[in-house]
Parts: C-alpha cells; sequence; structure tokens
RNA sequence: GGGCGGGUAGCUCAGCCGGUAGAGCAACGGCCUUACAAGCCGUGGGUCGCAGGUUCGAACCCUGUCCCGCCCACCA
C-alpha cells in the first residue's frame, strides 16, 4: 500500500489486500481484559447464525453488513469488542437438502443407507457450506472474530446443550406427552407451528350421511355430516351435537341483533341477510338438531360407514349449530379441536390414530390400510357415493397448513414429543442458580416477559412496536414441541422404558446407577406428569433418565440399557441450540475446559485476564430481521435468563428486509434472490454495502427493483415487469422469465437444463458505486496536492473563512453521523457524511481553496496560505474517511494508508489521535469548529455564486467566457458578498465585479432578484427570453403574496398562532413585496 | 377473522411531537473546466391513496374507506 492512489477506482484492485491486512494485525480478534468489564466499555454482538443448508443471500447481506457497521463503529470508539460468529446445523432444514440430493443423484432414501451414513454426508455437506458462508462473510468485510468461529454441533456448543438440557429436565421443565403435533409426512417429523405456512388451497366440503343405528320411531336415518378430509373418517370416534341447539342459536341471533344495532348504514345489509338466516335456521333446523341432542343424551350410536364400527351421538359445544348441518364428525387423532372433545368425553371415545408416520393410512383402516392419504381421500369419497352416502360436494375455499420445509401438506398428528414447559409452574424457577444473579420466576415465559416490559431488553429503532408482539406471544405460554424426529442434531440424552406395574419397576430403580451428578431420573405418566422415582405409584408409567455429560453416553448408556431402557431417537429443534448461543459460543459451562479446536481461541481466564463468558455476557445488541422475534429472540432471552440471570443482550435492532421490484419477499426458492457475491463483483464490496446502510432508514421494508441481462438478446430485463415462463404442464414457472425484448425465455438461477441462464442483479448498486469512485477521485485531488505534509498547531482564528466554514460544517456532520447511529438510523447516518464530503467539501471547498493552491510558492503570504489549504484539506479526508469507515471499509481503508504516507501527522490546534490502520483509528470526536453564523454567511455567498450561474444558464453562456457583473443592494448584505467576491469571481468565472450600493447595470444584463440583492450579468441579454421569465417570477411571487396577505389578514392566525410563526410570514411578506418591486424596475429597465 | 406496517416526483425512499413539499436515481438543457463524464453547472416535475372531521392552518392529528405487504388465529 505504497506510491499513488491508481487514477481509476477498480474495487477488486485493493480489496483482497485490505481484507489480509486486518487479518494479519489481528484487528477483529476479541481480547478479555479484567480493566474493559465495564457495560459501556464492551460491545458485543452475536452474529445470527446462518444455516448450513446454502450460500448467503442479500437477507443476509443486510443483517451481516449492519452489525459490522456497529461493530467497527464501537470498535472505533475504544471499546472492548466482539463479534461472534458461528453457523448453525438447522436440523430439519439441513437433512432435508442432503435427502433430497441422495434421493436425486443416487436414489437412495436416508433409510437405506442408515443413520451413521447419513449425518456423515451432512457433516461433509455442512462443511463445505461453512467454508463458503466464511468466504462470502469476509468478501464482505465482516469483521468478525474468526478464532471464535463456533457451529451449534460442535463441542463447546454441545456441551452447552447437553447441560442446559438436563438443568431444564431436573427443574422438570422438559417432559415427554402425547399431543397432536403438526407431523411432515415427507420429512416424518414433528414441525413446529413456525415451520407451517398456509396456502389457499381450492377444496371441497364432502357432505356424508352417518346411518343411525336403531332409530326410534320419528328419529332421522341418517345425520349428516361435512369435512374437508373425507379420509379422516376412518378414525371418528363420535358425532357431536351442541348440547343446547336453541339456547345457542338463540344466542347467536341476539349477537348478530346487537352488532346490528351498533353497525354502521353500509354494513347492515350483510347483518340483516345473516340475521334472517339464523332465524330460518332456528325455525327449520333446531328442532331436528334439539332432536339429535336428546338422541345423544339417550345414547344413541351412530355406524360408521365403510367401516362398520358403531360410534355414539355425542353433546359438545364444540359442535356449532348455525354452521352447515349442524353436526360435526369427531376425529380426535387428527384435527386439534376434535382433539379438545376428546379430552372433554375421554370415557367414552376412543382415539384412532389412522396414518403411519409416512402419510400412508395404517392397519386400523381396514381395506384402506397402506393406500397414500390421497388416494385414499378419493376412494373413499367414490366407496361412500356408491353406497348412496355422499349427500353432496360442495367447493370450498381453504387454507392449508404445509411444511416449510418439504413443501408438502402437514397433518395434525398424535405423537409422543418432548416439551419445554412455558407456564408458570407451582414454586417458580430458580434462575441462574449458581451466579451471583440468581433470581426466581414465575415460570420460563414469564421471565422473558418481564425482561422486555421493564425494558431490560429494547428493540430498536421502533421499541413500542415490537414489545407487543414479544411479549403477545411468550404470553401465550404454550409448551414448546423440541423433539423432531430426524437424524440431524443434538440426540435427545435421555433413556426411558415403559412399565405396567410398580413393581417391575421397583427391581429396575434399585439398580440405577447412583450418580446424582451425572444422572437425572423422573417417573413419567403418558400426560408428561413427572415424579420422583420414590413416589408411590399406581398403574402405567415410564421411567425417564438424562444424562448429563456426553461423555457418560456410552458408560452409563450402557448401564441403563442393561436394565431395558431405551434412549430416544428423536433429536432436538434446532431452536432449542440456537437459544443458547449468546453463552454457548463462550465456553458455557466449563470455560477453562471447552473443547475449542486447533488454532483457536481459548475461552477460560488467563494471564489475570477474565475468561470469555464472564468478559462478554451479556452482549450488548442483538441484530436480526423481525421474522424471527419470537422463534429466536424470545428463547435466547429466556435460556439467558434461566441459566445466566441475567438477559443475553439489551438492545435488539431490528433491521428492514429487502424486498423485490414487486415487493415480495426475496428467496432462492422465488427465483428472484440476489447473491451478494454477484453484485460485488459487479459493483464492488463498499457499494454493495453503501446501499444497504442508506437502505436501512426506519424499519420499513424497502423494494429492490432486481435486473438481468437478457442472455439471448442483451437487453436490460427488469424482473419486476417481465413475464415467466411455463412449465411443461403449462403452469408458471417462478425460476425463468422472458424478455421483455426478445421474447425469449431464460433461467436466473442456472438450474434449468438447457437454457441459457442470467445473472440477476440491481442497478440501485450503481449509486454506491459512484459515491465510491467521488471519494477516490476527491482522496486522490487531495493526495496530489498534500504532497509530504508536516503538521504545525494552526489556530482556528488565523485560518481562512473557507477554511473554518469547512471545519464548521465537519463537526456538524460528525455530530449527525453520530447522532444517527445511536438512533440506529444507518441511512441518515451515512447520507450526513456523503453529504458533507460530496455537496460541501467537494462541491465547494475543493474548487474555492484550488486557486491558493496553484498560488503556493507565488509570495510569502501565498505559501503560508496554501500550507494552511494543505493542513486543512488532510484533516477533512483523515476525517471523511473515519466517519465513512464503518460504513465502506475497504476503500477508506486503501485511501487511509496513503493519506498517512504522506502525512503522518494531520491536525487543526493539535494533531488527532493516529493509526496504522483506519479501522482501528479512533472514532471523531466532538470538536469546538463549529460556528453558525460563518455558516449562515457562507450560505448567502453560495446564494449569490448559484444565482449568478443561473443568469448563466439560463443564456447558455459558455462556461469558459468570462464576463462582467454587478451586484447592488443595502449595504448590510453587500458585506457578506465582499467578503467572497475572491470566490464569487473564481467560482462564476467573472471578468469583473461590482459591488455598491447604486453599482451600475451593466450593458446588455441579464438580472436576479436574491432577497435584498439585484444581481446583474453583462452581455447576456436576450431580451424577450428575459420579460419572459421575469414575468413568471413575477407570477409566482404575486401567489405567495396572495397566500401570505391571506394569512396575515385572518385574525385566527394573528391570535393564536405562535409569535415567531407570525414573524415569520411577516418578514415573508416584506421580502416578496421587495421582490416585487424589484421584478417592476427590472422589467421597466426592458422597455 | 384479529393485529401491525405501508400507499408522498417516472423509480427507491426521507419528511409525520401541524406553520411556504425533500434527496438520490431517471428526464431535459449546457459543459471532456488538468480529482472525478461513474463527473461538473443549471432546469423541469408532486391537489402527499380517497372521503370526511379537528384546527387560524393538515402530508403530518382523529374517523371512515380502498389498495399492498407482514404476523397471528381459524374455518366440521
Amino acid at each position: 500500500m505504497s506510491g499513488e492512489l491508481p487514477k481509476t477506482y477498480e474495487p477488486k484492485a485493493f480489496q483482497q489486500q485490505v481484507t489480509e491486512r486486518w487479518l494479519e494485525a489481528g484487528a477483529f480478534n476479541a481480547n478479555p481484559n479484567a480493566e474493559d468489564l465495564r457495560a459501556d466499555k464492551r460491545y458485543v454482538v452475536m452474529m445470527p447464525l446462518p444455516n448450513v443448508t446454502g450460500a448467503l443471500h442479500m437477507g443476509h447481506a443486510m443483517d451481516n453488513v449492519m452489525q459490522d457497521m456497529l461493530t467497527r463503529w464501537h470498535r472505533m470508539q475504544g471499546d472492548n469488542t466482539l463479534w461472534q460468529p458461528g453457523t448453525d446445523h438447522a436440523g430439519i432444514a439441513t437433512q432435508a437438502v442432503v435427502e433430497k440430493r441422495l434421493k436425486e443423484q443416487e436414489g437412495l432414501t436416508r433409510h437405506d443407507i442408515g443413520r451413521e451414513a447419513l449425518v456423515e454426508r451432512i457433516w461433509a455437506w455442512k462443511d463445505e457450506f461453512q467454508a463458503r458462508i466464511i468466504r462470502q462473510q469476509q468478501q464482505m468485510g465482516c469483521s468478525c472474530d474468526r478464532s471464535r468461529q463456533r457451529f451449534t454441533m460442535d463441542a463447546v456448543c454441545s456441551a452447552a446443550v447437553r447441560e442446559a438440557f438436563f438443568k431444564l429436565f431436573s427443574d422438570k421443565l422438559i417432559f415427554r406427552g402425547d399431543r397432536l403435533v403438526n407431523w411432515d409426512c415427507m420429512l416424518q417429523t414433528a414441525v413446529a407451528n413456525d415451520e407451517v405456512y398456509h396456502e389457499t388451497i381450492q377444496g371441497h366440503f364432502w357432505h356424508l350421511r352417518y346411518p343411525v343405528i336403531d332409530p326410534k320411531p320419528g328419529e332421522p336415518a341418517f345425520v349428516i355430516v361435512a369435512t374437508t378430509r373425507p379420509e379422516t373418517m376412518l378414525g371418528d370416534a363420535a358425532v357431536a351435537c351442541h348440547p343446547h341447539p336453541t339456547a345457542a342459536m338463540q344466542k347467536k341471533i341476539a349477537e348478530a341483533e346487537a352488532k346490528l344495532a351498533a353497525a354502521d348504514e353500509k354494513d347492515r345489509p350483510a347483518i340483516e341477510v345473516e340475521l334472517e338466516r339464523l332465524k330460518a335456521r332456528l325455525v327449520e333446523k333446531i328442532p331436528a338438531l334439539e332432536q339429535l341432542a336428546a338422541m345423544a343424551r339417550d345414547g344413541r350410536m351412530i355406524k360408521l360407514p365403510l367401516m362398520d364400527r358403531p360410534i355414539p351421538l355425542i353433546c359438545d359445544e364444540w359442535a356449532k349449530p348455525e354452521l352447515g348441518s349442524g353436526l360435526v364428525k369427531i376425529t380426535p387423532a387428527h384435527d386439534p379441536n376434535d382433539y379438545g372433545v376428546w379430552q372433554r368425553h375421554q370415557d367414552e371415545l376412543e382415539i384412532r390414530n389412522i396414518l403411519k408416520p409416512d402419510g400412508c393410512l395404517n392397519a386400523l383402516c381396514g381395506p384402506y390400510a397402506g393406500l397414500e392419504r390421497y388416494q385414499a381421500r378419493n376412494k373413499i369419497v367414490a366407496d361412500m357415493d356408491a353406497l348412496g352416502l355422499l349427500d353432496h360436494i360442495e367447493d370450498h375455499e381453504t387454507e392449508v397448513g404445509h411444511s416449510d420445509r418439504s413443501k408438502t401438506i402437514v397433518e395434525p398428528y398424535l405423537s409422543k414429543q418432548w416439551f419445554v414447559r412455558m407456564a408458570d409452574v407451582e414454586g417458580g424457577v430458580n434462575c441462574g442458580v449458581g451466579t451471583r444473579k440468581a433470581f426466581k420466576g414465575a415460570g420460563l415465559a414469564q421471565i422473558a416477559i418481564d425482561a422486555a416490559n421493564d425494558g431490560r431488553v429494547q428493540f430498536h429503532p421502533d421499541g413500542e412496536r415490537y414489545l407487543k408482539s414479544f411479549t403477545s406471544w411468550l404470553g401465550e405460554k404454550r409448551d414448546w414441541c423440541i423433539s423432531r424426529q430426524l437424524w440431524w442434531g443434538h440426540r435427545i440424552p435421555v433413556w426411558s422404558r415403559a412399565f405396567e406395574d410398580a413393581s417391575e419397576l421397583k427391581a429396575v430403580l434399585a439398580q440405577l446407577p447412583a450418580e446424582p451428578d451425572a444422572l437425572k431420573a423422573w417417573i413419567s405418566d403418558s400426560e408428561g406428569n413427572q415424579q420422583a422415582i420414590d413416589a408411590q405409584i399406581a398403574g402405567p408409567c415410564e421411567l425417564q433418565v438424562c444424562v448429563r455429560f456426553s461423555k457418560d453416553d456410552e458408560r452409563l448408556g450402557k448401564a441403563l440399557e442393561a436394565l431395558g431402557l431405551q434412549r430416544d431417537p428423536d433429536v432436538l429443534d434446532t431452536w432449542f441450540s440456537s437459544a443458547l448461543w449468546p453463552f454457548s459460543t463462550l465456553g458455557w459451562p466449563d470455560c477453562e475446559h471447552a473443547p475449542i479446536l486447533e488454532g483457536q481461541r481459548f475461552l477460560g481466564a488467563q494471564d489475570g485476564q477474565p475468561s470469555s463468558l464472564e468478559m462478554y455476557y451479556p452482549g450488548s445488541c442483538l441484530v436480526t430481521g423481525r421474522d424471527i422475534l419470537t422463534l429466536w429472540v424470545a428463547r435466547m432471552v429466556m435460556f439467558g435468563l434461566y441459566t445466566q440471570g441475567d438477559v443475553p443482550f439489551h438492545d435488539v435492532f431490528l433491521h428492514a428486509k429487502i424486498l423485490d421490484g414487486k415487493g415480495e419477499t426475496m428467496s432462492k426458492s422465488r427465483g428472484n434472490g440476489v447473491d451478494p457475491v454477484d453484485i460485488i463483483d459487479r459493483y464492488g464490496v463498499d457499494a454493495m454495502r453503501y446501499i444497504i446502510c442508506e437502505m436501512q432508514t426506519g424499519i420499513q421494508d424497502v423494494r429492490m427493483p432486481v435486473q438481468a441481462d437478457c442472455p439471448h438478446c442483451g437487453q436490460v430485463v427488469d424482473l419486476g415487469r417481465a413475464k415467466h415462463g411455463r412449465t411443461k404442464e403449462g403452469h408458471e414457472n417462478k425460476f425463468t422469465y422472458c424478455c421483455t425484448a426478445c421474447k425469449q425465455e431464460f433461467d436466473v438461477l442456472g438450474t434449468m437444463k438447457g437454457m441459457k441462464s442470467a445473472k440477476v442483479y440491481s442497478d440501485r448498486f450503481e449509486i454506491g458505486m459512484f459515491t465510491c469512485n467521488k471519494l477516490w477521485n476527491a482522496a486522490r485531488f487531495v493526495l496530489m496536492n498534500l504532497g509530504d505534509l508536516g503538521f504545525e498547531p494552526l489556530s482556528l482564528a488565523n485560518l481562512e473563512t473557507e477554511d473554518r466554514w469547512l471545519l464548521s460544517r465537519l463537526e456538524a456532520a460528525r455530530a449527525a453521523c453520530h447522532q444517527a447511529l445511536c438512533d440506529y438510523n444507518p441511512s441518515n447516518a451515512i447520507s450526513a457524511v456523503r453529504d458533507f464530503f460530496w455537496s460541501e467539501m467537494c462541491d465547494w471547498y475543493l474548487e474555492l481553496v484550488k486557486p491558493r493552491l496553484t498560488a503556493d510558492g507565488q509570495s510569502d503570504a501565498a505559501t503560508a496560505s496554501a500550507k494552511k489549504a494543505r493542513q486543512v484539506l488532510a484533516v477533512a479526508l483523515d476525517q471523511v474517511l473515519r466517519l465513512f469507515h464503518p460504513f465502506i471499509p475497504f476503500i477508506t481503508e486503501a485511501i487511509w494508508a496513503q493519506l498517512c504516507a504522506q502525512a503522518p501527522v494531520r491536525g487543526i490546534e493539535k494533531p488527532l489521535p493516529a493509526s496504522d490502520l483506519c479501522t482501528l483509528a479512533r472514532w471523531p470526536e466532538p470538536q469546538a469548529w463549529r460556528n453558525e453564523a460563518l455558516e449562515t454567511q457562507f450560505a448567502a455567498l453560495c446564494e449569490v455564486i448559484r444565482t449568478v450561474r443561473e443568469i448563466r444558464a439560463r443564456y447558455n453562456v459558455a462556461p469558459k467566457a468570462e464576463l462582467p457583473c454587478a451586484i447592488r443592494g443595502p449595504e448590510a448584505s453587500l458585506e457578506v458578498v465582499r467578503l467572497g467576491a475572491r470566490h464569487l469571481s473564481h467560482m462564476a468565472n467573472l471578468s469583473s465585479l461590482q459591488i455598491a450600493v447604486d453599482a451600475a447595470r451593466p450593458a446588455h444584463a441579464g438580472s436576479a432578484v436574491l432577497g435584498d440583492l439585484e444581481l446583474f450579468v453583462g452581455d447576456v441579454l436576450d431580451e424577450e427570453k428575459e420579460r419572459a421569465r421575469l414575468m413568471g417570477v413575477q407570477a409566482k411571487l404575486q401567489k405567495t403574496l396572495e397566500s401570505t396577505e391571506k394569512k396575515l389578514a385572518n385574525a385566527g392566525f394573528l391570535a393564536k398562532a405562535p409569535a415567531d410563526v407570525v414573524e415569520a410570514q411577516k418578514a415573508l411578506l416584506a421580502d416578496t413585496k421587495a421582490q416585487l418591486a424589484l421584478i417592476a424596475q427590472n422589467l421597466k429597465a426592458l422597455d
């Protein structure tokens, strides 16, 4: 990094080199230091761990750049900074990807190759993608500490998972129970609600007839029930009727009447129609339903068709008399509501699971056993029809749950699963046991709610908005299903065995290894109620033994297996390990012995310095998108409080989401994703980062129109407007587009065989590149003029006006940038620096100072003036580089090296703090450079210069032509112009300049009025043009005059508006009148 | 169905504790002025989704309404 800056800005020429300098200097390493233990001396960011399923996309780029910007900003402020990187094993997602490839490439399923071989393959996949992710992050400039890189399934994080599980299990906060879960039939695992998305499907209501067994005279021979999933009838346990149909119906009617009374005029018709329907129904259907309710009470049975199984007719309030036939079939094992009915009628009803894990019907389904669920549906409908039991079919649009990973429809499915108990528990939950911050909380969800409510965790930039969704989600306190029937993940460390009665259990308990520190055992019933092993148990139960340390798995596992216990085959939900991330990465529970990899940072205490856990927990800020506020953020807060006694971070920065040109979420699977590396290749990394920072305003999501160059004709295609191609079946193909020019189809992912493909990009990044280019060239100009510059203390008072103005504006920009960062508004922060740099430093100062630099050596005074200018230039560049650095680190670092080479000591009154690397340089501190009075004067001068330029431009005068100029007005206003006469002549290219109260109008002059000043530029006049222009200005002023006069004539305004507002209007009126007078004079002068 | 957010210049977004509508890009006119044509100088362009209300005064506050997006719940 020596010699001059290359003439053109080429980011590729220095990006790699800059990265290497940072790494060589260990600039991003976090070193625990007891002196920095205070919260305000540390800054800790835990990277939201990307999944190892694939490469990073634009959303990650946003997330990573925001974190990097904050981290660099704090590092420059001298904070002891840790940005902790790592990746997530992403259980279901990764296994799904690898299984899919296995199927596609080798035609094998996971069962063909077995658990061990599959897991081995997934590790290989993980290694490949983790390396790729790290490369991508490095290219983006992420200043995280690579010597601490973690993976949720590495030995360090796994130890934390075991300890957390053991603690929760021992506190009875983890239990196993039979529950209805969302079942993914393809991946054959439970999926969480959060992993399910809903899609509208055109379906049907099938109205089925079930025969009544031995109806009494006057009773119906059939009941009719409706369903959207006919195959579930095989598992029906009952048909339900409302216990009091009339009363329920009357209540509905009363509600509708109340609603009608309160409704607006336009809403009435709809409500009236509904009310009529209900009333008609009360007459037509309710008597029959009352009869059915009576039949139910009388114990009448129904014959379930196809299965010829008798099922009871029961009364339950779940049946809604106002809907359908008023009767509902009950399938407890395959519908959440029906499950609720079953819970209320457990003695009368049996619960029948009719599905195998793969979605085929099981042995309980008689002739339908073995059929796939949708084949079964068709056959059942056909068979019912053949039996004359299909009453009718109705079209029905319905929202159907799909598994996020396999994209297949999920089934509600009854199975045994492990849960974390979220609700409050009797006796409370002991949190932070063994730490200095131990406390007792009501329950796991509640401790996180409390932390958010009392401000220990705050959301930014709009705190209130997300506090509500955070606490209301947690407020449901729904148990968290943590078991997944997968092979990739942390295997549940519990061995268990079911017992029919207590005697056998006793014999086993007597032989359990007595190692209370390494084992915890409970006896559990099927509902998940756990009791101590010495409790008196009657009836069936299950012995559950949790093994604390993985090192004991083999030894204790064997002992347990010898007693007939079996290890649970399931693995933990991936969010379980992510929830531990803020401390698992730091070596909890045992920093001193954390099994780090070779070459990695030791996590324990050493050389008198604190351990990493002590040093960096709790962290400072969590940076993420709002979509995982609940899934991840809430659970980290919860587990942080539970295990450490303290929140894992105090601030949560929720950033915007990047959408495509149509306002849709970007993703690879939608074919509108953009790879950050493609953007970096095309525009440079700083350009990408610049735009990402600029996009992050408030919480507003931002659209990023996406383009591609057509591989057929080369035309730029706006993907927001282009049509998609068609698949063979005639459906829209989201992964291809048709060129808007040549109409030919192309692909944007490179996955369509035999089709030309194009890289996707967005021209918004050009703006970032332009800014970097400007910075590069301005730096070249400064460095070119700097020579080898030494430092001499200067007093502010001795500087030229423009020097003091620049420093004043610099200080204003510094303050604005810093404040915006404190407010989590990167867009305002970067704009403050950009506007100063471009609009003030480049557009004005560099131009103003050129004559001083060229005059160097012409006299002692000129030399001194040039020297001052150079020193100011060096300081301005220095500060601009520092302020820009957190946003665009590469270019600033590259220029910094050259600046340091030429001017190692920079400053005005005294030298600024020095640093070899910009990334380790001190963030600019407040300076006493601000001078608002001077800024006001300078702004007035700039206005004059602009006005003269405007006159020139109006008459198309060649910029090279030097023209005479005269300015007249009141003495006080002329003073400012006189002070800047030198600049005015130079910037507006004047041959002569007259400034006087009665300055003569030059011949053939174009004119302008600026406040109380009249400006004339000679030798330009085109009388017609000038007259037309003056009249245009006159019309505009007239409008202002009228509205201002109207305001001031308004008694209410004068009486009620604040005095300063009234004064401002009066001043505006006076000014407008004066200008109109001048315009009139000028018009007259043209005659 | 419930909740949240957004609709401001051709595009992407600021402004929103009320007081003469802003930026960048695009467009138009003029300049290759020895840092930068990825640049410089200048110009045009918006009844601030729609309708009411509060106010002396509304892009901003309130009510309603229409679109768009997100989250949650649920539909036998």
